[in-house]
DNA sequence: TTGTATTTTCAATAATTAATGAAAATAACG
DNA sequence: CGTTATTTTCATTAATTATTGAAAATACAA
């Protein structure tokens, strides 16, 4: 397979994979290209690798750089931007995961927490309160672990990860 | 908070999760419904419960069913169809995980393992073979071992977390 | 300043995805 | 069988989400 080939692959299969985890495509492919890329790149060339306006290019580098994805790079004496990615997936993991646990999981457990709380004064509210009880308690546990995991060095996690599951 | 109160957010608040992880907003709130029920419900009572067409609940109901999440109960006597969902989020979870490994995970584990054999002739080929053969490699160990975490019992798991993870 | 390159915003439009509902298919019953 | 309850399908419609592109805002240099 030729280069071109390849690339253009991984970026399609990494957008692919992002929409089925709630990640828009072209989000996706930017971070693809920007981790591919020896150098960092201006929003141009972004807009023509892969065909897209300014308005979405610029929109969803600045959602990258949200996620801590992405950053910005100065050039000395170039006005313009450009921008590079983390390339090591063991770190780009461990960021989502950290931004998705602040973002999505955080709002949701509280919201558990509260739904414990009611009355169980009939068939339907006790099996409810057992059921969210046990989210909660378990989201409660696996949320915890995932943010002792994030505040271990990523080595540490690796060894230990091998250690658990290893044959 | 009074039980119809709960209920509903609950419901809404698993639909919005949901939707944040690439799953549509009426599967979730099925599967929701379903959990908290005490008994199994029928096509009819999560069509007004949730005050959706009878299409959109027969595509989504098949759709748990395929993921594993729901099961068909038959009450003699009954002609119609009754649903219950499995109530344990630690076995949601684990049956989320085995489906997504199987549907999503492994076909790019193909793909990357593909992309990992073009030639190096250019800076930009090299920089490439370099990130995709790193991300080849994390995540072949992470689907690995997310494969042993399911073979091994619930127990098994959660003891061993404990124990990694606990102060 | 003033002009110019660059970035950002956002209303309009396009593309995608989900939901409806009625018709067709299927299954159960007498 | 024929009848009726129930489930499934799928073309149409609705809702949502993503993208465009041009105008506005900003940053920089002279």
């Amino acid at each position: 397979m030729e280069f071109a080939e390849a690339k253009d692959r991984f970026i399609q299969t990494w957008g692919t994979l992002a929409t089925q985890w709630g990640i828009n495509r072209t989000m996706a492919q930017i971070h693809a290209l920007l981790m591919i890329s020896p150098d960092s790149l201006d929003t141009d060339t972004i807009m023509a690798e892969l065909q897209i306006s300014r308005g979405n290019a610029n929109m969803n580098i600045r959602d990258l750089i949200d996620w801590g994805l992405v950053f910005k790079k100065l050039k000395s004496g170039e006005r313009r931007e450009f921008f590079y990615a983390e390339k090591d997936i063991w770190k780009v993991a461990r960021q989502v995961v950290k931004e998705r646990r602040r973002r999505e999981i955080a709002p949701v457990l509280a919201v558990l927490d509260e739904l414990t709380s009611i009355n169980t004064d009939s068939p339907e509210a006790a099996e409810f309160t057992k059921v969210i009880s046990n989210i909660s308690r378990v989201a409660t546990f696996a949320d915890a672990t995932a943010g002792a995991a994030l505040k271990a060095e990523e080595t540490w996690l690796l060894t230990n990860f091998v250690k658990l599951f290893a044959r």
